[in-house]
DNA sequence: GTAACCACTTACTTTTACGTAACTAACCCC
DNA sequence: GGGGTTAGTTACGTAAAAGTAAGTGGTTAC
């Protein structure tokens, strides 16, 4: 089977090369997508990283988005592992989202992501001499 | 008609309302995402990884993906500067598609979600008792 | 010159994601 | 017990992505 860094590393061609290795690599790359592919995951997830907040609270921080949507995400979201939802007794019917140690892994995605995106607009723009 | 990163980023509502930082995060980090979004995009950047190929390779080395939604989006990863289609002359009517130099730069990404993806399809699997 | 091949294109349909607006169920306060 | 807030839900509508199937225009093979 295929290898880590190293190997990849190495040399452009291997690593993701092959036609048997692709099967076995497309399918977990499509299943990182998922988790925070669509428009509102990465809001929602950025949002939550300043810190824990209420139903209310999230659909405030991320402009737009729909008390429906929200909803739905949310449970996508929980059901992932990315978030919990906190029912705090003494604060009665206050609920609160919060992001998962384990939703914290993708940190690394997301930093690479901003940086090529910025990196690619930036390219985008320099070769069509338009506006950002 | 089509577009290509920029605009339809800059089209979209997502974004987190009031922190000016947020901004400049979650912008990138969807320019970035759209890349590599969809279906196809991964499938067909992984089939190149292999070498260069003709349009009727492509669809071979892809499963299932019609020539409408190929050319689609080979002409979108063109636009992006990720592959170049070339036009062989010696060979007459041999069209091939070749990824660029800039492409290979979101092989880390690619690498990420991998790993990622991997690791999160294994525990989503252990915390259900189910198979894959 | 016609048949086959290749690289697409076009018209139409289905599916999925997301949007709008209104509603509900629980609680809290006086 | 009525009015307000919170955390959603429901029914309906739209737009973008992707699928289906058939067609087109240029080249090559015979």
């Amino acid at each position: 089977m295929e290898t880590t860094t190293q190997e990849n590393v190495s040399n452009q061609n291997s690593g993701i090369a092959r036609v048997e290795e692709c099967k076995s690599e497309v399918v977990p790359i499509m299943d990182a997508l998922y988790v925070i592919s669509g428009k509102w995951r990465v809001p929602i997830t950025l949002a939550l990283m300043e810190g824990n907040k209420r139903f209310g609270e999230i659909q405030k921080a991320v402009w737009k988005i729909t008390s429906k949507v929200l909803a739905h995400e949310l449970k996508e979201m929980e059901l992932n592992g990315f978030i919990e939802r906190k029912v705090n007794e003494t604060l009665p019917g206050r609920i609160e989202y919060e992001l998962t140690e384990y939703s914290w892994s993708i940190k690394p995605i997301i930093i690479l992501l901003r940086d090529f995106g910025r990196q690619h607009r930036d390219k985008i723009r320099k070769e069509r001499g338009q506006k950002a």
